[in-house]
DNA sequence: ACAAACTACCTTGCATAGCAATGTAGTGAA
DNA sequence: TTCACTACATTGCTATGCAAGGTAGTTTGT
């Protein structure tokens, strides 16, 4: 898979989730996994950074599969992102439909 | 707009003009901001970049209305890479749909 | 003749995000 | 006690787009 393709893209993903309910970052890349090839050393970070910046909130909870858990929950401010992120997101694949398909609707 | 998505698509976008017929580089970028912001200082290098992979070949062509057009022309093996390229887009789209559609059809 | 605006090419250095590789720890099964 | 899985995390690398800058030819207005 084009690594190149999903710069911003996974961002916009792990929104989407975590606006579904709460999620840990194994959780969040398993899911992801199942439609986008992604690797943990992506997530952490990504998550870190969101947070850091006011949009999830976390909190741990005990597991008995393994060690403790840190969930994400969106904030406002979070969602509010989200949305503005996804209509780009929808508006730039509009975008470049028009551009890859010109040809073929050309006389 | 979000710079990170065009990431690798502005790519994508070159080939798809390209073959449909040979452009200038200053064309090009008309033709793709009428769809998406781009920049010169995207294009040029890019081009560079693909002709030197043998994706595009080059001629020269005096223009009347300022200095002159460099024309780049697909290669076999561009229209490849442009197959390939445009289905990964494809199927990429599809998969980020189905993570942001996720909880749409949950019951 | 001169300046501005447009066409058309090009380069440099910066910011960003994803990944491979690696590490730490806990749990459970062979 | 070793392997596999869960679950967290970090470091250094790579790739791409862009702002900002430059060069040159043409056209238009004054």
């Amino acid at each position: 898979m084009n690594i190149q393709f999903k710069k911003g893209v996974l961002e916009l993903c792990v929104f989407a989730i975590l606006e579904e309910g709460d999620c840990y970052g194994y959780e969040l890349v398993n899911k992801i996994s199942e439609n986008i090839t992604i690797s943990e050393g992506t997530i952490y970070p990504l998550l870190r950074r969101l947070t850091k910046e006011g949009y999830f909130t976390t909190y741990l909870v005990e597991s008995s599969e393994g060690p403790p858990r840190k969930y994400y929950k969106i904030t406002d401010e979070g969602l509010e992102v989200y949305k503005n992120l996804k209509n780009q997101w929808l508006s730039f694949v509009e975008g470049v439909n028009h551009v890859i398909e010109r040809g073929d609707n050309l006389e």
